[in-house]
DNA sequence: AGCACGCCGACT
DNA sequence: GTCGGCGTGCTC
């Protein structure tokens, strides 16, 4: 028997198939898709299994397999030609895509960490006469009859001298069990009556086959709800199901609510888990223990074997697409062809979707759902929109009087009060600082970057470059500069205004200890604090009775962010935390404060107008050639000689150019992080609605480069941030 | 990732 | 003459 091996060695030159003999002892242990141990130079390398066969076309003497690392494969087929996808539509190593797919702990280099741990039980063995036993084994014997087992560990208030008796005449044997870390109860199922509408959004799902839908459904309009329903349909039918979230820790009510309605069966696989805990997770889902998946990104990979439905949740979310390690996936892509596999619908939901799924389904590509309105009844927020050049004229600091009395007001009400601080894009760029004006790139709209260095402002798309103004072309004002402001200034401020207010601070200092995210949720909504002040992540999913009053400090940050995507961004993120307002009895309120209070993605949250928003942006993104009506490929190219780089770059450049003929080509230029520990970044922008050489080409330019260690070439599709 | 091979500068 | 720098290429 000779196999085909897959060696764990990140490297483009090694990503193939090796081949290797197999001893005759080992030959029943072999499958598809389980590791294997194998020479490989003068190294011992894990590897997958990717083919069995009878002979090679290798013109050599084949090696042997050393040993066999799993007794059950871990790779399915399915998931097995996922990657093969995965790795052609990425342009990445084979290797990296199966590696992503599984957790962490079944890498090479952690795996002999991770034991799995045991529980130690004990079982009737044989026949007894319960009549010639002693009172402290009848006991003992009593428990098993009744619940089957006894478990050693609660086993405390039994005699352990019994015990080792009845062990000793094989009355009772020792079992070994898994031990799962976490461990849940089932719950009371708790299920909620769904509205009318609702109703429709379910049946329509459930009513058709291999599609995707669009659920655009408003702040509050139970989108939850929803998909649990959903869920339970396919679930009825032995089918399991992926919810994905944009961060879970940052959702755990949203876990939670799955949790009371499914207990025992939801696997929750979050970025606070240790990787044995998500080793755990990986292993029951596996063995289909856990039928419904909750997680970020990597869950999309989940060795589900009967998927029912997809669900992606906050679909606009940029967490979704996996940008620094290689493959570079986006996971709504790989839902879909997963999709495709099971032959089960994808449910794409979201306030605010993402301007190329709205597109979609406005082609009829994607079905398109929509809950309009709050399951409570109650309208959206009222939301209003501080012209903060005004307010800075009357008052010092970050707070318009309006916001400040806004405060007081919820206080002496005893509501409480959510204040975003926009970090969002919190870097380097020119505004005035008397009228907000901010400097753009005259060939791609794309706030300039400042370089210190050069004093110069750059646009990190084409590379255009400016000297900094010397005042400010809209209105004259001198004092240009960047400010930024931190959460803790904030509260500074906000302890001097009030005097005995209550503020729970939340951000990625104040939340990065276990479980410190759940516990502030907690807190708040106990009412223990009168105001939640934090960055991007209080902006998303939470749920609280009592807070009437959202304040955004600044709403500009976002707009400033070198992307194309930073209208989209703003619009989006006000929106959703416009949503936390008035979520219950009690009618809501918003007060937005801007320096630039025209802007349209501004102005369009305030008005709850997604429609409005998504046609202006839509003309924008048509005229400069922007997605959905062109799609980005962004080729990065680094390495430690500048002008070694700089020179390749070109000659990339002119080789896309000899080949692409209906490609937009923008650069070579160097991102905003020019040099990162001495390493230099050179970027080529890619525009291009259909063209069959890209891939070709692409790939031709990736295997020319992959030998050599001066260079290193990296391929975005549709990235997400471009720096 | 490792390791061998090979081709130039500095040295006991 | 030899030691050793690391650029290049290969691993079934």
């Amino acid at each position: 028997m000779i196999v085909g091996v897959l060696v764990e060695l990140t490297n483009k030159n090694v990503d193939r198939i090796f081949d290797y003999n197999v001893s005759e002892s080992l030959v029943p242990h072999i499958k598809i898709g389980i590791r294997v141990v194998v020479p490989f130079g003068k190294m011992e390398l894990e590897g997958f299994v990717l083919e069995i066969k009878e002979s090679s076309s290798a013109d050599r003497e084949l090696k042997n397999i050393l040993s066999i690392v799993d007794e059950n494969i871990v790779l399915n087929q399915e998931l097995l030609n996922l990657g093969k996808w995965m790795q052609k539509e990425t342009i990445s190593s084979l290797i990296s895509c199966y590696q992503v797919m599984l957790p962490k702990a079944l890498k090479a280099k952690n795996g002999e960490n991770i034991s799995i741990k045991y529980d130690t039980y004990y079982v009737l063995d044989s026949s007894y006469d319960y009549d010639k036993l002693l009172e402290p084994q009848q006991r003992i014997i009593d428990c098993i009859l009744k619940d089957g087992f006894i478990l050693r560990k609660d086993a405390v208030d039994i005699s352990l001298s019994s015990v080792k008796t009845l062990l000793k005449h094989h009355i009772l044997k020792e079992e070994k069990k898994e031990h799962y870390r976490l461990s849940y109860s089932n719950q009371n199922l708790v299920k909620k009556e769904l509205t009318p509408l609702q109703s429709q959004v379910v049946d329509r799902v459930i009513h058709d086959e291999e599609k995707v839908f669009l659920l655009h459904g408003v702040t509050g309009s139970g989108k939850t709800e929803v998909y649990m329903e959903i869920i339970d349909y396919y679930l009825k039918q032995g089918k399991s199901s992926i919810v994905l979230v944009p961060e879970i820790s940052l959702t755990p009510q949203m876990v939670q609510r799955f949790r009371e309605r499914f207990g025992s069966i939801i696997a929750a696989l979050h970025s606070a888990l240790s990787d044995g805990e998500k080793y755990d997770e990986w292993r029951r889902i596996y063995r289909g223990e856990a039928s419904i998946v909750i997680g970020a990104r990597s869950a999309i990979f989940a060795p589900l074997p009967n998927i029912g439905v997809i669900i992606i949740d906050e679909e606009h979310s940029d967490s979704y697409k996996q940008n620094d390690p290689s493959p570079r996936y986006h996971a709504r892509d790989v839902a879909i062809e997963r999709a495709h596999y099971h032959h089960c619908s994808v449910v794409l939901g979201s306030a605010t979707p993402t301007l190329e799924t709205m597109a979609r389904a406005q082609k009829g590509n994607y079905q398109y759902l929509s809950l309009p309105e709050r399951v409570n009844g109650k309208s959206l927020p009222h939301i209003t929109i501080i012209n903060m050049n005004d307010a800075m004229k009357k008052s010092r600091g970050h707070f318009s009087l309006e916001l400040i009395d806004g405060i007081r007001n919820r206080l002496e009400k005893r509501e409480q009060v959510i204040l975003l601080l926009n970090r969002r894009g919190y870097s380097s760029f020119v505004t005035c600082k008397n009228c907000g004006y901010t400097f753009k790139c005259p060939n791609c709209d794309i706030t300039l970057t400042y370089h210190k260095s050069s004093n110069t402002m750059r646009c990190h798309y084409c590379g255009f470059g400016e000297k900094v103004y010397q005042s400010c072309p809209s209105c004259g004002e001198k004092a240009l500069n960047n400010l930024g402001v931190g959460t803790q200034r904030i509260e500074e401020e906000l302890m001097n205004l009030f005097s005995d207010i209550r503020i729970l601070r939340m951000d990625y200092d104040t939340t990065s200890r276990k479980g410190k995210h759940e516990e502030m949720i907690e807190k708040f909504q106990n009412h223990e604090y009168d105001v939640l002040l934090g960055t991007q992540m209080v902006a998303k999913g939470l749920d609280f009775s009592l807070v009437t009053l959202v304040g955004v400090i600044n709403a500009d940050t976002s707009l400033n962010i070198p992307d194309f995507r930073s209208s989209e961004n703003t619009f989006s993120l006000l929106s959703q935390v416009a949503g936390r307002s008035g979520r219950a009895k009690k009618a809501g309120e918003v007060l937005i404060q801007t320096f630039n209070p025209e802007h349209y993605s501004i102005c369009y949250a305030a008005k709850h107008d997604y429609q409005g928003f998504y046609e202006e942006e839509m003309k924008i993104r048509k005229l400069l050639k922007y997605p959905p009506y062109f799609y980005i490929c962004n080729i990065r190219i680094s390495g430690k000689n500048a002008e070694y780089i700089f020179d390749e770059s070109y000659k990339i450049k002119r080789c896309l150019e000899r080949n692409l003929h209906s490609t937009i080509i923008l650069g070579p230029s160097s991102s905003g992080l020019f040099k990162i520990n001495n390493i230099f970044h050179y970027h080529i922008i890619l525009k291009y609605k259909s063209d069959s050489s890209l891939y070709p080409t692409l790939e031709k330019i990736v295997d020319h480069y992959k030998s050599n260690s001066k260079i290193k070439i990296d391929i975005d599709f549709n990235p997400s941030q471009m720096l």
